[in-house]
DNA sequence: CTGGGGATGGGGCCC
DNA sequence: CGGGCCCCATCCCCA
């Protein structure tokens, strides 16, 4: 017999000894700020503490110590309110740190709801957005309220414990009503604070954005927390070791501040008196859109949506021939041309510009590409490299218009010069969340 | 190991 | 707002 109760009270009692420093065997000190703990409960969290106190283990005599200086006081704060009680205070504000923070502590549930507390967040519909927009120049989102919100709305599920694993999607979907109008429209106050805290930014170095540029490439299954920095940045960074991921990212938004003489006392918590006036010394335009996950903005929603792709691995084009997944149609369209199509008229070989008439197109697999016909009769295909998809790929000698996997009886080889088009694009919009569901147009479901 | 080039991915912006 | 084009950075493979 299970008395559900239990867990929570066991918590709780675990909550009331760490305000009491009552068998406290764990030091962190957050910049400075000093926190207790216990072993047994912080390597139960998080990945981190797991590694830190394992390697620990053998001197239980002596209080642990971890100091951290990648994430503020105030975010350790939550995160070990979160670890004792099960409650997490997030806000439009803090989501991002705490989630950078939740990354660095490998702390995957926190993780997760803070991916999901900042997706609901970009569900804004017209409705909330004019309506919120337009109160963000005169509001703050700093009300103490809000937090509460979400916590009430946490602690209106049955186990405490449990409400913290939002990520079921279901559930998220379950609760949008009840919360995601909440999300949104504070992260759209937060998307237009930080925009214009951002623009006043990028307003006083014009191009700086260029330069800072960051390649993304956030492929499947490669998380932000993984970001690689770019050569100049790993040359000029002057970060810590151990601010790795997005925290970097943030120290060096910090340091590129720094550099450039950003100011970041804007008053924003105190009102909107300081804002117009700033934005007013700058003719730019008024509405950015703020990425949640990083500090790209862009003029347009639809841009960020796109952008948002970068973090969310969403890839909704697969290539119908190979299988290769993109985040744009016509990133899917260029590679279908060059891969498969050959649709490049230069001579893969000799690298000479070829015709129709100079040249042949040559299949391997399903890749495709051309050849002056000097170079076809020197290579006689030997020095072409195996492609490794050619044992499953179609091939086809007609150049009809036809399914694509439509193997010809005829084919007794995976090699060998080809007539124009055998592979026609077909254009799918795939919905990750429902797999295997294949539909013309599906709209991307950002997860 | 290194440089070159193709493939890929992301941003800006026009239509 | 989506599609598409252009540009550029980065990755990755290969000579």
């Amino acid at each position: 017999m299970e008395i559900s109760s239990h867990q929570f009270h066991l918590l709780e009692q675990l909550n009331e000894q760490r305000k009491q420093d009552l068998f406290c065997d764990c030091d962190i000190l957050v910049e400075g700020k000093g926190f207790k703990g216990h072993r047994n409960v912080l390597f139960a969290s998080s990945g981190y503490f797991k590694m830190l106190l394992s390697q620990s283990s053998k001197e239980t005599s002596q209080p642990t110590v971890a100091t951290f200086e990648v994430f503020s006081p105030e975010t350790f704060m939550v995160i070990l309110d979160f670890v004792y009680s099960g409650i997490l205070a997030l806000t439009g504000q803090n989501v991002i740190e705490v989630m950078s923070a939740a990354s660095y502590l490998q702390m995957t549930d926190i993780l997760n709801v803070c991916k999901t507390f900042i997706k609901s967040s970009l569900d804004i519909n017209e409705k909330e957005k004019d309506r919120y927009l337009s109160l963000s120049a005169k509001s703050t989102n700093n009300d103490p309220a809000r937090p509460s919100l979400y916590r009430s709305r946490r602690k209106a599920k049955s186990n405490p414990r449990r409400s913290c694993s939002l990520p079921d999607e279901k559930a998220a979907a379950a609760n949008e009503n009840s919360w995601s109008s909440y999300s949104s429209c504070l992260s759209s106050q937060v998307i237009l604070q930080r925009a214009e805290t951002q623009l006043s930014k990028r307003g006083r170095k014009p191009g700086s954005a260029r330069r800072r540029r960051r390649h993304l490439g956030l492929a499947q299954g490669r998380d932000f927390a993984q970001y690689k920095p770019t050569k100049a940045e790993r040359a000029g960074s002057t970060g810590s070791a151990s601010d790795t991921g997005h925290l970097s990212r943030v120290r060096e938004e910090a340091e590129f501040d720094a550099e450039n003489d950003v100011d970041h006392d804007y008053g924003y918590r105190d009102g909107s008196d300081t804002v117009p006036k700033r934005l007013a010394d700058y003719d730019l335009p008024r509405m950015r859109f703020k990425c949640p996950f990083c500090t790209h903005t862009v003029k347009r929603r639809a841009d960020l949506k796109r952008h948002l792709r970068c973090h969310t691995g969403e890839r909704p084009y697969p290539c119908d021939v190979c299988g290769k997944r993109f985040t744009r149609l016509e990133h899917l369209r260029n590679h279908f041309q060059t891969i498969h199509q050959a649709g490049k008229l230069i001579c893969r070989k000799c690298k000479r510009h070829v015709t129709e008439l100079t040249g042949c197109v040559v299949q391997q697999g399903t890749r495709r590409y051309r050849l002056c016909h000097k170079c076809l009769a020197e290579a006689n295909f030997d020095s072409i490299p195996e492609d490794l998809d050619a044992e499953h790929s179609p091939v086809s000698s007609t150049g009809n218009k036809r399914p694509k996997w439509a193997l010809e009886e005829e084919q007794k080889s995976d090699e060998g010069t080809v007539e124009e088009e055998p592979y026609n694009l077909v254009v799918r919009h795939v919905n990750d969340d429902v797999p295997g569901e294949v539909d013309e147009k599906v709209k991307p479901n950002l997860r």
